[in-house]
DNA sequence: TTACATTATTTGTACCTACAAATATATTAA
DNA sequence: TTAATATATTTGTAGGTACAAATAATGTAA
């Protein structure tokens, strides 16, 4: 086949994609949260203090969804966020991590590093440089 | 950050990853077919007439899971394989794609191709086998 | 042969996703 | 100011996942 190159290296971006959220999604399954809650969680730590909306949540995900709702009412019946309707505009929602969210946060963090630890020096700097241009390469303008 | 490097690149291999299935499902989507159903009717084809079982299709996925029931009763309900329980051991299901599955698959095959054709030209095949030879030892013996 | 262990599949639960429709508020044009 | 439009969020639906428990059939040891 003329592309066996190019689709077995699509298939190995797929699978590792997969592998790498597996597994962070292992390293915090003891605390009982879900993946998709910890980025929501970084993202809103990243704010420093400063409330977002369920719109500038979306914008740092590293994929869209429409789901931010849901995922904030996972966190809020763990008191790990606070949410209240904005008062300049009561369209827009005012999210905030919880003080309990950024002291579990410091724990899913050493987790998540547990992880990333043994495999961070199977790359060197430069070879971490050349994949990520070579992915993006591929990408080019035409997907996302 | 020191391995700001490597942190880039496993980033990228996530968003890339979803993108690409993303971009898959939107091919399929006016089929009414789902990418884990595309997947699961490929390896049936890949069979070439001979029945599967459920846990042969599952060492065939590019993900492992435990819901191939559950995908193969969507085929099932339109018609696009057939199952039944093995003659030889009856705990086993005998899973074939159908005439229909068949025919199905050699149209979604074309709107998966339509995807693929402009972007596969973006790296040459070095580049390719580079970027598959990277993310393997990315990947080393540690994840999955 | 009966009891126990193993294997193969299915089911239950609690998450997740995309996409479309509904709701609520704000903005703008007549 | 009212009507129409736009924006922000939520909800409904139909699919997906992992993991654990349940079910059914087979294999094995006493």
């Amino acid at each position: 086949m003329k592309d066996k190159a190019y689709f077995e290296a699509v298939i190995e971006i797929i699978r590792t994609g997969h592998s790498l959220t597996d597994a962070v999604s292992k390293q915090l399954k003891p605390f009982g949260i879900y993946e998709p809650q910890f980025n929501v969680l970084r993202i809103l730590r990243g704010a420093k203090g400063k409330p977002l909306t369920v719109n500038q949540i979306l914008e740092r995900m590293i994929q869209r969804s429409s789901n931010i709702t849901r995922i904030v009412d996972k966190l809020l019946s763990k008191e790990l966020v606070e949410r209240k309707p904005s008062s300049i505009d009561r369209r827009k929602m005012d999210i905030v991590i919880s003080n309990k969210g950024l002291l579990l946060l410091e724990e899913l963090d050493k987790a998540v590093e547990a992880l990333h630890e043994p495999i961070q020096g199977n790359l060197t700097e430069e070879e971490a440089i050349q994949l990520k241009t070579l992915i993006l390469k591929l990408k080019g303008d035409y997907i996302k």
